[in-house]
DNA sequence: CCTACCGATCGGTAGG
DNA sequence: CCTACCGATCGGTAGG
């Protein structure tokens, strides 16, 4: 049997910092999810003993919140411009799945911490992760709403179940989307925005 | 402070079965997920000690693997019929949409357990559901396939992005779709159907 | 950053 | 179905 735990990281090699507790945290919250992954198990990627983590960080809970935080601020920052342009609604969501995908091939594993394991987080701070969560929908549901209101696109009979739908659309996206894979962000962009604007009907 | 574990359940009042712990597993499972949830809270939930709840169930992972494959078999069943139908490949695709709305409006709780919370079996468990899932993809490959080489639908360039676009959205409609809310199944997915089908431009 | 350890909780079992 | 308990593991801390 041995160890299950393996020594990922000689100890003393590099130094550790806060940072490198995140990255490697963040790969770990990645695969397994938080409530599986122990302060040994960090302590051992890192290199260091579970106790001496905490010289560098305050518990396991406020790194999981760093995370999310940030994970989701990426895609505030990334989609807020190309949501906000001075172009049709068509081409403002177009810009805005291209930049979601691009966020997305950068910070896969962080985006399916901040994406899906929020909800460990206590009520507290679930408050501030739904408040990101919003912004970051009303980007959607202000393209479309624009879009109908112009007569750009259709009138949708429930606008809303398709701004959640798009967006439940990308979010699942981290399950399957390969950033080494054969296909671009832009590449799976385009073909899902053409699909969204123009339908799969001939 | 008292307990944070309240006993929801009077011991000894109806009989306990597997089904009973099956139920409250599922509902425990779908707000919390499976690893944070403990063999005492499920006991609570039906009124045993956590040891007696062994004697109707052979261990926690098995109670898991119960509600996970029976899960995806409801959609399985429900959607085979309509994605095989002898129909249009808009008529069958708009066919599975709904199916898998009215399953997962009749069975809510037990979806975010089936789609979600597999990653927690063992490897070879694991291995079970990934080839129903796989079938589960399959029906609705099957329908975008048809629908291109009839013409039907336009040439896609990636046909495989539009199907991991379309699952991933019925998949994570799990997280906003509520049953007892203001939309039926059957009006949401007819949207979605829509959306998909005819795009959202005017 | 380590040593050494805390109390709490985990899934599961022996024996009745 | 309960009593009583097992060894393992958890997040975190005191003191150096």
């Amino acid at each position: 049997m041995a160890t299950t735990r393996g020594e990922r990281r000689a100890r003393g090699s590099t130094p550790v910092s806060a940072e490198l507790i995140e990255e490697q945290a963040i790969l770990l919250f990645a695969e397994k999810t938080y409530p599986v992954i122990g302060m040994r198990d960090i302590g051992d990627a890192v290199g260091l003993l579970p106790g001496s983590l905490y010289v560098h960080i305050s518990g396991k809970e406020d790194l999981l919140l760093r995370i999310v935080e940030k994970g989701i601020q990426n895609y505030l920052d990334a989609i807020g411009p190309a949501a906000d342009a001075p172009s049709s609604a068509a081409e403002r969501l177009r810009a805005a799945f291209t930049a979601h995908f691009e966020v997305l091939s950068r910070t896969r594993e962080q985006t399916r911490v901040a994406f899906f394991q929020w909800t460990y987080l206590s009520p507290e701070k679930q408050g501030r992760v739904i408040a990101m969560r919003q912004r970051y929908e009303d980007l959607f549901v202000d393209i479309v709403r624009d879009g109908v209101r112009t007569g750009e696109f259709r009138r949708l009979r429930n606008p809303r179940v398709i701004v959640l739908a798009y967006i439940g659309m990308l979010n699942n996206a981290t399950e399957w989307f390969q950033p080494d894979g054969s296909l671009s962000a832009i590449e799976v962009a385009e073909e899902i925005a053409d699909a969204a604007l123009k339908g799969i009907q001939a």
